[in-house]
DNA sequence: TTTTTTGTTGATTGACGAGTCAATAAACTT
DNA sequence: AAGTTTATTGACTCGTCAATCAACAAAAAA
């Protein structure tokens, strides 16, 4: 049966399992063995395919960057002027798409990997790179010299939420933490102005 | 030489053994011979005080939530006034115990261990809802409703510039930390005002 | 048609690790 | 002195899992 062109195929089907095979069990105490039969075929396989477990984690770590890149980019472009802009990449930021509870459980074991496999590491810096020039980017037209600041903040407070939506027991809740950041965001510009 | 009153000294040893593990190893794939090693004894005595793995790990947990409990009961005493012990509750939160590498690497561990161990999950649940309300009694009359607004806030904002402190690299800077803080009280504080 | 490339898996290897157990020894009790 | 409790460990069991391999199947290239 084998037909032509599987890998991509193989590899997108291992890639999402891989993320709900960390949501299910919390941990990145997931074997090769449960990803792939989540994917629907051997752990040779998937062997064949990213060689090793730990490039198949990377890999779901790109995907859900990946994921959330998209999602920003696809917020910004229709959105005008700096406080719609900054406002389009919180609501990003926690999309349904970004705060399930599997993601955000991928999300926190990524934090977790981050710190021993400098690949991981690089990632994240990435992504906290491009969250906190686009959010300056908008910010200095509204806070010039206090910019900074208030990005770091954001930046810290998106990922401080994200960590107490682990603990929350009960569906996720998106509109809370949008508000609390736009909240913030409303005082600390006020900031600048006075 | 079986010295009696072993048991205390042995606990205590392998806690703080199994700390420093988790910040050595940066996850929880730490091996209970590994902590035995390092606290000095063999892995069976390790089994024989506390029966599990887990165990272990709740212990250390344990400890370093008492820690912190500590910590932020010392500050307190001696601060005179809302706005000088909420100040007292975040340079605790920052201080250099909690702030060294282990403790937060064990802290970001025992977050995922949160997710799936119920026993841990309560530890952690109980340890945010003190900062709440220690953070609530102090803002409630500098602040009035926003209270828990702003206590959210800072919650939220500790935990998210702890989680940066793990990921950057270089060495950690505690005060780069509570001055952002302390800058989004103040501003949170005027905005009550206005 | 033969050969090579791609897809696929069951079985196996080799290592490692949690937890148990039997045995030894020092202290404390009676 | 005999018995009990506490401390301690080396050796062992039993399971698991990442990674490999040999083998088979089908498509593509030669």
């Amino acid at each position: 049966m084998p037909k032509l062109g599987m890998e991509p195929i193989r590899k997108e089907a291992l890639v999402k399992a891989t993320i709900v095979e960390i949501g299910r069990i919390g941990s990145l105490d997931v074997t090769v063995s449960q990803i792939a039969r989540r994917a629907g075929m051997s752990s040779a396989l998937a062997h064949h395919y990213f060689g090793s477990k730990e490039e198949i984690f990377l890999a779901a770590m790109r995907h859900i960057l990946t994921i959330y890149g998209a999602e920003v980019r696809g917020a910004l472009c229709t959105a005008k002027g700096p406080e719609a802009r900054l406002m389009a990449i919180l609501h990003a930021s926690f999309s349904p798409g970004n705060f399930r509870r599997e993601a955000v459980s991928a999300w926190l074991n990524f934090w977790v990997l981050a710190q021993t496999v400098p690949q991981a590491r690089r990632l994240l810096a990435v992504y906290q790179r491009r969250l906190r020039s686009n959010l300056l980017i908008c910010l200095r037209p509204l806070a010039g010299a206090r910019a900074t600041v208030i990005a770091d903040g954001l930046g810290a407070l998106i990922d401080g939420l994200y960590l107490r939506e682990v603990l929350k027991s009960g569906p996720p809740d998106p509109a809370a933490s949008v508000a609390l950041l736009s909240d913030y965001l409303k005082s600390q510009l006020k900031e600048g102005r006075a």
